[in-house]
RNA sequence: GGCCCCAUAGCUCAAUGGACAGAGCAUCGGUCUUCUAAACCGAGUAUGUAGGUUCGAUUCCUACUGGGGCUACCA
């Protein structure tokens, strides 16, 4: 149950005579910002007695008068300036959290009404090997598809493949040119990627991003493989064909790894049959028109238009985008389309929702943006040898550092003259794994997607604070309470005994819980998964007050005992739950 | 040049217009015959500058300073 729009809705009732549209002073009650001040808080007196020019006490006084919340509330305080301190009954809450222990959803209920989204996220370029820039983009794109789903929308996830492009000049020239015949047999996939290195190499030096130079001739010849390509020239078509299987299968390899799976695979070469039709109802609808030989969208006063064909006849990312837009409204009708994609394209998808929106698209499209990947120094990421490190060398360095950091804390934390646990090889290697990726993937999503993004291994992996590893750990933790005391946590989930919370610690663990759903749908509306990985930290905190002050399988009573073991799984449950849908396992033992 | 984004503690980051701006790291000091010490407890420092709107501003507006980005034939 979403407890503060529960008292959102109590609100909104209570206001109803006192303001001709209640709403967004009922959206004025909010999470307490400190526990002195109860669990909620309504600021709505303030602004209210201006409206209504009384003192703003006492439009307070007359609001909880009117209020009907005895059954979930103690009597609410006034304080200050006209706050509403509200605080949850304590019945109130062990009931709440007994029926979200028998629930397979922990309690969280599905939107009404529920809506399509279709999520675009990840969309390397297949003909590079993936880097560190794609990372952000699959798992936050993951993470929200995997949140939305879960709170009960419908999720079309669609992988935008740039497998169309200048990059694929670059690989046909290299084959062409440059192939080691027996090596291209032997691992193509490895022979394409360090062609593709190769033939960069050979360009003048040039940054990445600072597009072409049409006197280097490695460049114009690449350049001239793409254009024959999109042209249909039989044997780059047929060279593409050839190269696209193992493309894809080196970038599934990485999202098997990753867990991440897509509903959709339509690249940019699927749209490529529509592109021709696109600029001519662009042009018929007024929106696109004929400039310098190129068919442009114009924008306003001293902005730069968006080109949709050029001179030479190709089109660009512009109308591969409109002609995307086209076909998934098409196909599923979506409530919305959210991009995932890095902050630097904003202005470009500005001007693209612009055209889509005057092309008829209704819609909403948004583009979920986040900030660069940068190294500890606030710089591009970068290896030893200069180039981009590759994610696949990344988490392997992750799961490698976590092997490391794992065996020597077992070492530290087991007692000299003691041996330390035995685990099975595989077993480890799950935990590096999923330690690893695990790390990885909770740094990346912890930190609000807007801001710049540190990629720092050693404080991912240090396992203190905010991390995936706590987090883990904090599960793991709690599991082995259950195999200590021989409890199977299953039985503690069908008719669950009565929830004692006489310790201040055992409500607050209570309270926190019960803002499971709220903590999602704060995460869901803003497309921010920062807001899980909030919420999860302040629940192992609360989790450790809790279990450094009530024992647990030494209980003063039986009753208490079987109290504090539903809240305990009730915890590891929301904790594997929250895991999930940020795409991070977790291990039973570590 | 034009347009956009960012600026919070020594460092990395939080904060849905609300009460005394929160964490983590680092630093210092405490907790292991007691359910996993990868843990816990305690201790100090911050909203770039100048204005404005508001009962109330880290949050909204304006200017400035500093950093980053985009700026039609790459995506």
């Amino acid at each position: 149950m979403n407890v503060l729009h529960e008292l959102q809705r109590r609100f909104h009732d209570a206001l109803a005579d006192l303001v001709a549209d209640p709403a967004p002073y009922a959206a004025m009650v909010k999470s307490a910002q400190d526990a002195r001040f109860g669990d909620y808080q309504a600021n709505c007196a303030m602004s209210l007695g201006k409206v209504l020019g009384k003192p703003p006490r006492t439009v307070a006084q007359t609001i909880v008068e009117r209020l009907r919340l005895d059954d979930l509330l103690e009597s609410p305080e006034i304080a200050g300036p006209g706050f509403i301190n509200l605080r949850l009954r304590t019945d109130w809450l062990a009931r709440q959290v007994r029926a979200m222990a028998e629930d397979d959803r922990l309690g969280v209920s599905r939107v009404q009404p529920a809506q399509t989204f279709v999520i675009d996220y990840s969309s390397p370029n297949v003909a590079k090997p993936m880097h560190v820039g794609h990372l952000r983009s699959t798992i936050i794109g993951d993470a929200l598809a995997r949140l939305l789903r879960f709170l009960g929308h419908t999720v079309v996830t669609d992988n935008h493949l740039g497998d169309w492009g200048a990059q694929f000049g670059i690989l046909l020239y290299g084959y062409k040119n440059l192939r080691d015949e027996a090596a291209f047999q032997a691992d193509p996939v490895r022979e394409l990627a360090g062609l593709y290195l190769e033939v960069r190499g050979r360009f003048k030096k040039r940054d990445e991003e600072e597009g072409e130079d049409p006197a280097d001739p490695v460049q114009e010849a690449c350049r001239q493989e793409t254009a024959k390509l999109h042209a249909g020239d039989a044997e780059n078509l047929r060279l593409w064909k050839m190269f696209m299987p193992a493309c894809l299968e080196e970038i599934n390899r990485i999202y098997r790894r990753l867990d991440v799976k897509f509903d959709h695979t339509l690249g940019e070469s699927f749209y490529n049959p529509m592109l021709a039709e696109v600029v001519t109802s662009l042009l018929e609808r007024g929106i696109a028109q004929e400039s310098d030989g190129a068919i442009i969208i114009p924008r306003g006063e001293g902005a730069a238009p968006s080109l949709i064909r050029k001179r030479d006849g190709a089109f660009t990312y512009t109308t591969t985008d409109l002609a995307t837009i086209q076909y998934r409204t098409k196909e599923w009708k979506p409530d919305a389309i959210l991009y995932v994609v890095d902050f630097r394209q904003k202005e470009h998808f500005g001007n693209l929702f612009d055209a889509a929106r005057r092309w008829g698209c209704t819609a909403h499209l948004e583009h979920v943006s986040f900030g660069a990947v940068l190294s500890k120094d606030g710089k591009p990421l970068k290896t030893r040898d200069g180039g981009v490190p590759e994610l696949n060398n990344l988490l392997d360095d992750a799961v490698e550092r976590a092997a490391q950091v794992y065996e020597a804390a077992r070492r530290e934390t087991t007692a000299p003259g003691e041996n330390a646990p035995e685990m099975r090889q595989e077993t480890l290697r799950t935990i590096y794994e999923v330690v690893g990726l695990g790390a990885v993937k909770y740094a990346d999503l912890s930190q609000n997607r807007a801001s710049d993004y540190k990629y720092d291994p050693d404080k991912m992996m240090a396992m203190d604070g905010n991390t995936g590893t706590y987090m883990q750990y904090a599960y793991a933790r709690n599991r082995s309470i259950f195999r200590k005391g021989n409890v199977d946590p299953v039985s503690l989930r069908t008719n669950p005994a009565p929830v004692i919370l006489e310790k201040p610690e055992e409500r607050a663990l209570a309270a926190q819980l019960l803002r499971f759903e709220e903590s999602l749908t704060f995460a869901a509306a803003e497309y921010k998964p920062s807001f899980v990985t909030t919420y999860l930290w302040d629940l192992a905190k609360t989790y450790s007050g809790f279990f450094q002050n009530c024992p647990v399988l030494k209980a003063e009573t039986p009753e208490l005992r079987q109290s504090r073991l539903l809240l305990c799984d009730l915890t590891a449950r929301v904790i594997q739950r929250g895991l999930d849908l940020l795409g991070i396992g977790a291990v039973e033992r570590m």
